[in-house]
DNA sequence: ATAATATCTTTACAGTGTCAAGATTGGAGA
DNA sequence: TCTCCAATCTTGACACTGTAAAGATATTAT
């Protein structure tokens, strides 16, 4: 606790310096040592906490991960039925991406996309907001009565996190806050009905 | 031409080398310094033909996008109409990534997203791909007389490129060759009507 | 209190991108 | 053909990176 040779909570600091560095200057410039010194620490004192760069770089994967959950969460729980929380997810779902561009080309962009907690687990299951994604359509389809083939669930549910993950790339890419009528996309005929 | 002080193509050669690496170990492992020596050349020579690893890597992203839109282009050409080649391309956009697994997080991944041609030019419009998509997109609204607005177009548009780049996102992040019905999902109420 | 363990520092090394200075070459103009 | 210039390539250097080994220091268990 105090400032003295251990530091007291470094794993944490770790993390949290890493996700301000990505957030002020993007992934290319963090580096262990940049984390290390912003914690006020020798360069190979994170070895202690994390075998690798990659490990370091997967505890700040999760911790973001997480803060995303969060947020998605909230609008499920805010939302006054499925559908209505389907089109929040969405809309946040880029939205949160558009407010942190770096946060996507991070998540998703580099090896190790994202910390699998468990290796049996399939990828979409290890997946957090999709695993809510599903539980939320699965909602829907009750709430609505909806009969669907279990392949015509998969496939509706692909396709939805597909649209979102895809609109959240393109808009990284493009650097733009376009607005599109995502509740548009949803609606309509076109995914759900 | 000889082997002797001047390569005679370094510039392509460099490339290639690059394209080749990227496939066989990932860009985590591109460094100059490899690249120039797989061209059996000096670790500093690069910077006579780029600037920067930066721009380097712009010409790989440019040269990889050439061979993809290669391909796409002979699916629409090979279609005997607008609605199949929408189709194909579909597949195709997916089914590439997945072949070459590297190629995705390469492209989309780092910073540098794609070398823009011009500074004017917005991403999309800039992106050969999608270029290609609006194009075979109208023609498919032409060919079968529908008639859209504007905007109806432009949200459809958008649509089709999130789903196709969403799904190879996720098909590369899970690491699977999952065969989803990409048919099915163009076709059946959902996006193409 | 003593021993064991976790945490941190120091030192070292190979690999990286980049720059500056110089060597070598091909080609344009005389 | 000769000359000179610009393009191309090499060499050497520097700061920065990830990582390992060895040792210092503090915390915890016994």
């Amino acid at each position: 606790m105090s400032d003295s040779y251990h530091h007291g909570n470094l794993r944490q600091a770790l993390i949290d310096a890493g996700i301000k560095i990505i957030n002020e200057s993007g992934e290319e410039s963090l580096s262990l040592r940049k984390v290390a010194s912003a914690c006020q620490v020798s360069h190979a004192a994170p070895y202690a906490h994390f075998k690798d760069k990659d490990e370091l770089i997967g505890a700040i994967k999760s911790s973001v991960t997480e803060q995303f959950m969060e947020e998605l969460t909230e609008d499920v729980n805010g939302a006054s039925n499925a559908e209505q929380a389907l089109v929040e997810m969405g809309k946040h779902y880029v939205s949160f991406f558009i407010r942190k561009p770096d946060y996507f080309k991070f998540l998703f962009g580099s090896q190790n996309v994202i910390a699998h907690t468990s290796p049996d687990k399939s990828f979409d299951e290890d997946y957090p907001p999709f695993v809510l994604l599903k539980d939320t359509y699965l909602k829907y389809l009750k709430e609505n009565k909806l009969k669907k083939s279990k392949e015509e669930q998969e496939i509706e549910l692909l396709q939805l996190w597909a649209t979102a993950h895809g609109l959240a790339s393109i808009a990284c890419m493009s650097g733009v806050e376009t607005t599109f009528d995502w509740e548009e996309m949803l609606r309509g005929d076109s995914l759900l009905r």
